[in-house]
DNA sequence: CTGTTAGCGCCTTCAA
DNA sequence: TTGAAGGCGCTAACAG
């Protein structure tokens, strides 16, 4: 059908070996041999046959990208920043790396499907981002997946989700069973530094780029704290997702920290919508102030859902902020010019994806212990101020 | 270093052969024997390897999506939608087709770069979605690239782009080179419907779901004329682009016909701010007031570039729509929720990235001509009223 | 520096 | 219905 390595080498009167050393680099080849050997290249327009030099190679150069909801631009630009760095990492003659994004739509099962997926194509790593399911069964195939990913060498690196093991400290790590079999942690911890050897994590350790979500939501909260409020609704996002179990809980200690609400006030305040899209912030504000009709500011789970709280406001008649606060999180490019703008936590998702990219590549050294946090910036803009004096 | 499919023969006391049947389907294999495999496979947790299978059978699984910008929701909607179909369309036993996507950031060298990386994967099918550059050298590479694919065997589906060939209509379709050696035009107008065989086209066509742009912008302009504007301002994208172009003409064209401007005066009211983000819309703006300070109304290249519009003409004093009516294109999610909510022109990018995927796939019959045009809906919210008396 | 020689893991005739 | 065998196009030793 095509042009193989063959019909090269013997346009070039030379052998398929030194064709395939010209062309991956990296290979002593004579000057002379080399141009001819490129000229009949450009004269065939030969394309390198990527699954045959995969299989003999025992390598791709695909990377995986999993990702929750790609139409969402949370999503999109952590993709981008990932991806940009496959482009940059590659000189002329190195080829590219192809990002492979998959989208889950939140579902833990198509996220083991894309993991298959992308072991069978021998994937040269995989960047998981956003929220886990917390599911104790799902977990547990998850990482034995990834066990059996990382045994095979493929790198794997999780952005915006926190490290796979041990159980994040806090929560009730007990009820979670232990992984099937192959129980042996992903990630040991590592030993006090020794040099420049520690930066080297164990072979097969999965990295993490996490988000402080948890310390987002507490200063989200503090701000409208600080301002006054003391009925303040909360719209989180799917139940079961540590993004969102860790929002609320930020939110939660600022609270319990100002003494400010009894536990089942918060409760109440709180509404479960079930998703991050604006319909969601919607319902969920619709609910929020059948329940409570006291709040004055409403937390959502994310800058969409923030959206849709403020159109809900606006349709009970109620304006943002005299009325009522509002605040999102994440701070997409659009929460700016939102009207009144936005105030919510930036965190640097295009940093955090550069990152992840690195990591996946190896372009970057692994952070001690495997994890790096990036921090998260309060942005406070038009759409949250103090309450009304007869709140 | 991984199991294979020897290893799953051995163990269900096969040849491999039969183990490549019973995976593979579509082949009679016994029962019994059937079983003995999966379960062999099950038990070794077998996973195919995707590059060796390939180089086999001569095709391999994978889907390329070409993207201007993939945290842009325009086209994360398109690719979530593609992508959806290769998940709808595949049963137990067909494996899931992978979506590569690739982001071009809108270089056209990049996009002729990863036409060459999904080349060498041997892509079953690739997706060209959002506007063409428009550049005559390009276009020539471009469609001299694309024919090598689809003689190849990979399907190319445009998505959101005008049909390769012939020139667009009503162009200076003269100007553009022929587009060397290989000129044979790609798509071959169909002869006369003769029955069922007249939705099959030639193997190697290039398939096309066209947005109509100039129409939408066309129904735009129209409608601000109706309100009454007669100085309309318009923030174009990035030049040399199809969908600007196209945008731009449907706006001019509909200005015409009302005799509302000569071109002089259109020439001065459009503001070409080069890209298709806030940030341009914001300039854009900027520099229209400065340039024309009686425009009462503006319309943006599309919904992003409206937001950056909303935000400098707020900066500037001015208030929407009571001092300046805007408009946007796409109906992105956000639209509904900004505020005012912004009148624009529904694209169906969902279906339309969901017909590339059918096409793509080949679920879908090819429409006669090889090019759908798919509707466009005028939405009209309340960034958009009539101009002040005074004005 | 370059050629020769084996495979990589799977699919696919061709026989049985 | 199943097995045996060759080859897909490339890379990676190993000689020379």
């Amino acid at each position: 059908m095509a042009v193989t390595l063959a019909d090269v080498a013997a346009r070039a009167g030379v052998s398929s070996a030194t064709v395939s050393r010209v062309l991956s680099g990296g290979y002593p080849v004579a000057g002379a041999t080399r141009s001819r050997v490129l000229r009949a290249v450009a004269e065939l327009e030969y394309v390198v046959d990527g699954p045959a030099s995969a299989l003999a190679a025992a390598s791709s150069d695909l990377l995986g990208i999993l990702v929750n909801d790609i139409a969402d631009p949370f999503f999109g630009i952590i993709a981008g920043a990932v991806q940009s760095e496959l482009d940059s990492g590659a000189d002329a003659s190195v080829p590219h790396k192809l990002a492979v994004v998959c989208n889950t739509g939140g579902s833990p099962e198509r996220e083991l499907t894309y993991l298959t997926l992308l072991q069978r194509q021998r994937a040269a790593a995989i960047v998981l981002t956003g929220g886990a399911v917390e599911d104790p069964a799902h977990r547990a195939s998850l990482a034995a997946r990834l066990r059996r990913l990382t045994a095979g060498g493929t790198r794997i690196v999780l952005c915006g989700r926190p490290p796979l093991d041990p159980p994040e400290p806090g929560t009730e790590a007990a009820a979670v069973p232990e992984a099937g079999p192959v129980a042996e942690p992903a990630v040991r911890p590592v030993p006090a530094a020794r040099g420049r050897g520690a930066r080297r994590l164990a072979r097969g350790a999965v990295l993490t780029v996490a988000f402080d979500n948890r310390g987002g939501a507490h200063a989200l909260t503090e701000h409208l704290l600080t301002l006054g409020h003391r009925h303040i609704g909360y719209i989180a996002g799917p139940s079961e997702r540590t993004t969102t179990r860790h929002r609320l809980a930020g939110h939660l200690a600022a609270l319990a920290a100002h003494g400010a609400a009894g536990p089942d006030r918060a409760e109440r305040l709180t509404v479960h919508a079930g998703g991050y899209d604006r319909s969601c912030g919607y319902r969920g504000t619709v609910e929020l102030l059948c329940r409570a009709p006291e709040t004055t500011a409403v937390l959502a789970a994310n800058d969409t859902v923030a959206l849709g709280v403020c159109a809900a406001l606006r349709d009970a008649g109620l304006r943002v902020p005299q009325d009522v606060s509002v605040a999102g999180f994440d701070d997409l490019p659009f929460s700016a010019d939102a009207a009144p703008g936005l105030t919510t936590v930036r965190l640097p998702l295009q940093e955090a994806g550069a990152r992840a990219g690195q990591l996946a590549l190896g372009t970057r050294p692994a952070p001690p212990g495997g994890t790096t946090t990036v921090p998260h910036a309060l942005v406070v803009r038009t759409s949250t101020a103090p309450p009304r004096a007869g709140a």
